[in-house]
DNA sequence: TAAAAAATTGCGGGCCCCGCACATTTGCGG
DNA sequence: CCGCAAATGTGCGGGGCCCGCAATTTTTTA
């Protein structure tokens, strides 16, 4: 990769945390392009150049962790298709490797709760939706790969991935609500693991 | 109902079904809200009172069709929970009452190509999510009255929930992508049965 | 090092959405 | 049947988002 497109990585990733850190700061529409612009360096003409529109480039971080599970689940050919993907998803969401990788934030608790705040944003709600429906359609190509069926044709696949992703959404949503008594790692798999089992019995 | 409620969910109809029509016929970004609003004749401020966004109106009759699922699983607490679930399904999306209930276009074909646009739109497509994702919460809340779980502890209604409009969504997208040559009941009802039996094997 | 390709920026404009105040309509009790 | 309170519709104005276009700066390539 050459300098130029590490460069645009780089610029891509800096708006994006900015819009994001801003955002659990003060509130979705409280934030301006222009501060984001300015918080990541460029000018507010160049967001939009990155991102069409400030829900998106919020949303982006988790489009990205959402697509690196489809890229493993396409990696992981030698084990069984839901150890990949349970592994996968685990990889991604558990850890919350997103606190770890960027400056620690100094008041966990405040950030959590501008994190539920901002979440619950009707206009970022059906942004993060709509990555989550882009991963989708990648997490049914990989399976589709693995498994030999026809990613036209069969359903399966789609199944699946919708339901992963369900999973993945409604875990999430399940530790927002409670207050982190169950840790996500077993939400996860907890979820998986039903999902694979059938819902028929509760 | 008063003459006053009756008149709002008039205006809201005819609002919602000018959205949809005008969209279909022109695509997203060239219908103004001035157009809408003078279809459905009111004033353009009007419109806001009703839907806090363009893409909102649009979507508003796929949420209230998914809104009558939640309501139809309740109220049917005689069957067994996934007969309910799927015959609520198949009576929203089934026949495609949609179609009946509103003055038939003339021209179906060029009709279900505007709605393939439509769809694809990505600002809309979020807003369909959102919608579905509504429309869940309720589906969920239905399914711990029946059930009995609790619906801020349990993963359970949420999982179903969840699953059940994975399966909507995936079987009108497949119906979409191919050319209608499976009906859409047959759809609906394959993959909410894959859903309930389990997705381990393909 | 010069030319080509690509990215950034400023400007202008269209549109969307909302708050506010005012006009209009509706429901209700006398 | 009537007038009044409440709810709804409307016009105006503004803030903000997003994009096309053209000029400018930066990076790559020859």
């Amino acid at each position: 990769m050459g300098l130029r497109e590490r460069k645009k990585a780089q610029t891509h990733a800096a708006l994006s945390w900015a819009a994001v850190r801003l955002t659990v700061e003060r509130g979705f529409d409280k934030v301006k392009v222009e501060d984001i612009a300015e918080a990541a360096g460029v000018s507010p003409r160049t967001f939009n150049n990155y991102f069409s529109s400030k829900a998106e480039a919020i949303a982006f971080r988790h489009l990205d962790r959402c697509l690196r599970v489809a890229d493993e689940v396409r990696e992981r050919s030698g084990e069984p298709l839901w150890d990949a993907i349970t592994g996968s998803v685990l990889r991604q969401f558990a850890p919350d490797a997103e606190a770890i990788a960027h400056p620690p934030v100094a008041d966990a608790e405040r950030w959590t709760e501008g994190v539920r705040v901002m979440v619950a944003e009707p206009a970022l709600r059906g942004e993060m939706l709509r990555a989550g429906a882009t991963a989708e359609a990648e997490i049914a190509a990989a399976v589709a790969e693995r498994t030999g069926n026809d990613l036209e044709q069969d359903l399966y696949p789609h199944l699946v991935a919708s339901a992963v992703m369900g999973a993945v959404n409604t875990a999430i949503a399940h530790h927002l609500r409670t207050d982190a008594a169950v840790p996500v790692s077993r939400l996860l798999t907890d979820a998986l693991a039903r999902i694979t089992a059938g819902l028929s019995t509760p």
